[in-house]
DNA sequence: CTAGAGGTTATTGTCAACAATCCATAGACT
DNA sequence: AGTCTATGGATTGTTGACAATAACCTCTAG
């Protein structure tokens, strides 16, 4: 994302990102069959360069196609969610391992900057769970990109990320446990730290572990329906 | 890969097929810049479903696209390949856990006698190191499989052995101790059929990890040059 | 002789028309 | 009345031509 600014931003690209935030934002519900035209007319595109953002949506998981049929929305399951997190939870183990032996001193500092800003923001709006959910997000983000392993925050950011968003937004909570979330990352961030990678590993597995009983916790009391 | 079979075949999804299958095969070597009209008449297509195909495999990572200046195979250095490595490490080990929990009696028993056919492949073919390769790569098929965790599976089936993959063949090598692998492999089995999912986790992790070890002393020795 | 600027060319990005395929509706038969 | 079949319509897949952009080569100046 930040490597280098694109010089032209192609037509494929502007279909690409105005797909993928509909479809994260749920303007495109889960499930919706929807037609081409009806896309082009919409992001006021051609088909030639919708049809390439399509394909690479596809391939990203975000929706399926079905040959002559059109395309719809992919719709994932209570369960296919918790599989999602099981995922986080190894992958992002390792990213704060990787984290810790490889961030520079530099981004450690910044790391902790946004912290403290996250810190604010939760107490200023007060139970608006949207800034929670940004700044949980921006944490992962730089700890992902700070394991300096390229296609491990290529799979994190481009794929994983995305899909969880996409649940963030529909069920607009899933937080719901903010203070306690920013205590684990301050901890997390302290490892990083000291470099001491096997811990944060750890603590990052158990943080991602305690989301997700939260919302399988959730789940199971009727609060969120999927 | 098992879903349904597609009906339609379409054009977009040969090319695809066809550039991944070149690209893992080493027919298009990486960092080779290559224009479109090329590809075109080499694999009979035209430029719409080209480009559709394109777009996916850029967005798997197996090439990437500078706006008006080709399209040109990733090129992996020796480092990537090593962190790729670390990332089957854990997303396998989760693999393998959840497939002990999940995997039918049927389908262990089909892994059984799929080692069964490696061992005999291996005596055959004396360092006949494609045959290990493919056996290899069919063993952690099914258990990215059987993990019946949709996404893990897509991940690791769509993206990262592909990539794995391209190195197999292009170092031909990277087997090197077949029956180490085999014993592992039957290990790791055994733990399957016991439902003993954290066994299973860390026997992957460990046969993993001695894999990475096996080409990092040969990347050093510099019997693999990348 | 080297470096920079400008034009040319080839390649990519985009578009609109054509062909192939599936879905739905209507009709006939059991 | 229900179900199967066939035809029409709409939508997707494909194609070739057109426009825009960047790379390359040449020419000039320092």
């Amino acid at each position: 994302m930040s490597e280098t600014a694109i010089q032209t931003y192609t037509r494929a690209d502007e279909a690409f990102d105005c797909l993928q935030t509909a479809i994260v934002k749920g303007d495109l519900a889960p499930g919706e069959k929807i037609g081409e035209v009806e896309l082009c007319s919409r992001f006021n595109l051609t088909r030639g360069p919708l049809r390439e953002a399509l394909g690479r949506l596809e391939s990203r998981g975000l929706l399926v196609r079905r040959p002559h049929a059109g395309v719809k929305v992919v719709s994932v399951s209570a369960d296919e969610l918790i599989e999602l997190y099981r995922i986080r939870e190894v992958m992002e183990g390792l990213a704060a391992r990787q984290a810790a032996e490889r961030m520079t001193d530099e981004e450690i500092r910044d790391l902790l900057a946004t912290l403290d800003t996250h810190e604010k923001m939760i107490e200023e709006a007060q139970g608006q769970a949207y800034y929670q959910a940004e700044g949980d997000y921006d944490f992962h983000h730089r700890i992902a990109t700070g394991s300096r392993n390229t296609k491990l925050a290529q799979m994190l950011l481009g794929d994983l990320y995305y899909m969880v968003r996409m649940y963030r937004y529909r069920l607009s909570t899933s937080a719901g446990r903010p203070h306690m979330a920013l205590g684990e990352h301050r901890r997390i961030v302290e490892a990083i730290a000291q470099r001491d990678g096997e811990l944060a590993e750890f603590l990052m597995k158990r943080h991602i572990n305690a989301a997700r009983q939260n919302i399988e916790q959730k789940i199971q009391e009727g609060v969120l329906t999927i």
